[in-house]
DNA sequence: GCTTGACTTGGAGTGCGCTCCAAGTCGGAG
DNA sequence: CTCCGACTTGGAGCGCACTCCAAGTCAAGC
């Protein structure tokens, strides 16, 4: 089991060292990292697989209010993975809404590109 | 020509009349939206048309700043469709790096909410 | 033993995009 | 003439998610 400093965790996570501080402070990991005899964070392979949860939630967009929900349900343990199913879920239904605008908006735009791009092929 | 109060277009366009005003103030329309005698706005269709625009940039993840030079460039007319290509080219990469990416995201999550509909089902 | 560099903390600051407030104006209904 | 409701303004405030700062600690190298 690797146990990295809190820069090289950064680096692993993709997250800035500000960010892993504000992450656990605010709640979002499962609970507060080990630290070394100096008091440095020490991260373990389990602590980057759930930061690295946290980032795929946060990148969908998904509020800290509510990852600091879903991991208050997976610390507490066993039996409330109904909950964490409708939380996901939930979540789920608002990301592909969204991907759904996007994507449509997306293609108006595409039609304006393509406008700009019949525009200045002829002329000159 | 239709000629809409603030509040009507805010209905038109899903924003707010505050926002509506924000956009104005800083600079992201094309030109200051008529008054009427009394000094309320007046929104006409092409002024919905453009709103429209810019919601479809906004709503696409375009920060305010750049949709406030792409209205620059069409304030100025004539002349600039290239650069205004570039502008829209360059939002449509990163926009379809950011689907990628969510998409890829989304997926992992499914994973884990199969998992968790698995642990359901069987038991109990 | 001193310096260096990577870390620690509480708390303040930042940037973004709205969102709201207070005080005022206007046109129309009663 | 008075009231109401929809608007006007400049400027303040807010929520979110970081991001940074100052001052301090620690271990290792010279």
């Amino acid at each position: 089991m690797t146990s990295l400093s809190i820069a090289e965790a950064a680096e692993q996570t993709g997250l800035t060292a500000h960010t892993l501080r504000y992450y656990e402070r605010d709640g979002l990991l499962l609970h507060s990292v080990e630290r070394a005899s100096s008091g440095h964070r020490r991260y373990t392979d389990d602590d980057l697989r759930w930061i690295q949860m946290v980032t795929r939630l946060r990148s969908t967009g998904m509020p800290i209010r509510d990852v600091r929900r879903y991991a208050a349900l997976v610390r507490e343990g066993d039996g409330n993975e109904a909950e964490r199913l409708e939380l996901l879920l939930a979540h789920r239904e608002v990301v592909e809404r969204q991907l759904a605008e996007v994507t449509s908006h997306l293609r108006a735009i595409d039609y304006k590109i393509a406008l700009y791009e019949g525009k200045l092929a002829p002329t000159e």
